[in-house]
DNA sequence: TTTACGATGTTATACAGTAACATGTAGCCT
DNA sequence: AGGCTACATGTTACTGTATAACATCGTAAA
């Protein structure tokens, strides 16, 4: 899928959820999209920046929790960041997992693999919110 | 376990690993041990400086590094903070999940549910990083 | 038009974590 | 003893991450 159409499926997805993909929230997104991997905020509100002038702390961070909220974006805590979404519009148990090293992002299919944690969870009466697992660790070709 | 019987293993298991839980390790652990679920670097330091007067942010992140490098603590990235473990002895994966409406923590020993996800991604050459899955969801008591 | 609501702008601040360098402390070697 | 070494802690200053609180603006329903 190029820029382009990513953005439309961006746009409708939103809508279909009764949001507005506004100007703002595009060009953070399309910032997002700019970079390989896993993407800080301030990196986005120094580009950000560097597009429209002055821009503040909270505009990025606003931005980007709408994208979080709308499944376009899955923020990495351990990494304080976020990387995109390839898969918002089906629903998805993913395995998310982020190399240290080249900052590289590759997502694995999770079903089928998180029953005997479901289980786990189950024994102690924990019920799991629906969420995607991210784990970070180092890719193949950054093996040492 | 009460508190002096987990002290007294936690000295024992560090002087074990070549290391030395010394005076101030031994403060910030108790402190730890003084709250219930998820506790955070500046609340240790602000217990610390209640104690000892002047104490700055390195003397308790050095500290904290430390007790989680010897596995007396685990660090939960999602929620900035830390959690004691209460199996430090027996080398283990942790799933610690999060209640989402009373904050609560609960650490379960996952070594035994993991391996289809670490075949998973063994498949595709990713090596994970010793690091704890922390999920949120609802706890026994909590649920509806 | 008025009202309400969501989005954005703006300022200031709180919270999280680390670099760099100074000082102390304990064991070891000569 | 004197000096060497390694580790632990103290201290200062800073960078990075995130949010509170309030102001402004556009739009769309009442
Ligand atoms: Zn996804
Ligand atoms: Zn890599
Ligand atoms: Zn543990
Ligand atoms: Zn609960």
């Amino acid at each position: 899928m190029d820029k382009t159409a990513y953005l439309d499926a961006a746009r409708r997805h939103c809508e279909s959820r009764g949001c507005r993909l506004t100007e703002l929230r595009q060009q953070v997104l399309e910032l997002v999209l700019e970079h390989p991997g896993v993407v800080k905020a301030y990196q986005v509100l120094a580009d950000l920046q560097r597009q429209r002038g002055a821009a503040a702390p909270p505009t990025v961070y606003r931005a980007l929790d709408f994208l979080v909220e709308q499944g376009l974006l899955h923020k990495v805590d351990a990494l304080n960041g976020f990387i995109l979404c390839h898969h918002f519009d089906c629903p998805h148990d993913g395995l998310i997992l982020v190399c240290e090293r080249c900052g590289g992002v590759e997502e694995l299919d999770a079903t089928g693999c998180l029953s005997s944690l479901t289980d786990a969870m189950g024994k102690v009466g924990f019920t799991p919110r629906a969420q995607n697992l991210v784990l970070t660790g180092t890719c193949r070709s950054c093996q040492a």
